[in-house]
DNA sequence: TCTTATGCATAATTCTCTTATGTATTGATC
DNA sequence: GATCAATACATAAGAGAATTATGCATAAGA
């Protein structure tokens, strides 16, 4: 796991980007996936994920649609149109953030 | 400017490679550093600065002396061997993070 | 039967930073 | 010679985003 401290900020952007990639998905889904694609490094913890979720959705960015399975609740996120638009933003702007730390910290891109 | 929710946790990280690479500084002289290494971009506020640099020397890991410059204080830190021994581990610890984080965001290295 | 995994959610706390405030010197402009 | 911007330090109040802890409940595997 990550010095967890360098995640902050960037949790929105990776819900955000994940849910435009893979379609609908529900919230333990989405920790699953992003621990796949982060090799184990990145766990999502559910203090941060539910309410970094009901804030996206607040905001419009992504819709829910609740489906009972068996006796389980399950609740499916979709990004919206507005969240697709501001997907791309997200990541230049964290892609940015990047160039000017390797300025700072003068590194190579990795 | 960045996002600054971004920058959250790498301020330690860039105050102990600036000083490392820069030798003797003081605290106004580092804000300035920064914001020519980031071509503007890094503005780092006195808020966060000062009490940052005084963590860092209670931890051990900068040093500091105090110059009377005419009739003005100056604070001047330099890193120790144990900050020294440190930076290298930090500054490996971010590009992994950018690393991992380019996988899960689906981005090529910049 | 018991533990682990699945699945959602919220509250208390912690941490880091921003914003605001305070004090003071120096240099430039009017 | 007055005023403003830059230099130079510092701390306190507040905000924001996460961790940790807790709660509830079903399903699957040992």
């Amino acid at each position: 796991m990550h010095s967890p401290e360098l995640l902050k900020g960037t949790l929105q952007t990776i819900l955000l980007k994940v849910l435009k990639d893979n379609g609908r998905m529900y919230g333990y889904e989405i920790t699953q996936r992003v621990k796949e694609l982060s090799d184990g490094r990145i766990l999502l913890t559910e203090g941060a994920l539910y309410p970094a979720l009901h804030k996206l959705e607040a905001e419009g960015l992504l819709q829910t649609e609740t489906v009972l399975m068996g006796k389980r609740v399950r609740k499916y996120y979709t990004i919206t149109p507005a969240g697709t638009n501001l997907v791309g933003d997200r990541v230049s702007e964290f892609m940015d953030f990047i160039k000017t730390m390797s300025a700072v910290l003068q590194v190579k891109y990795i």
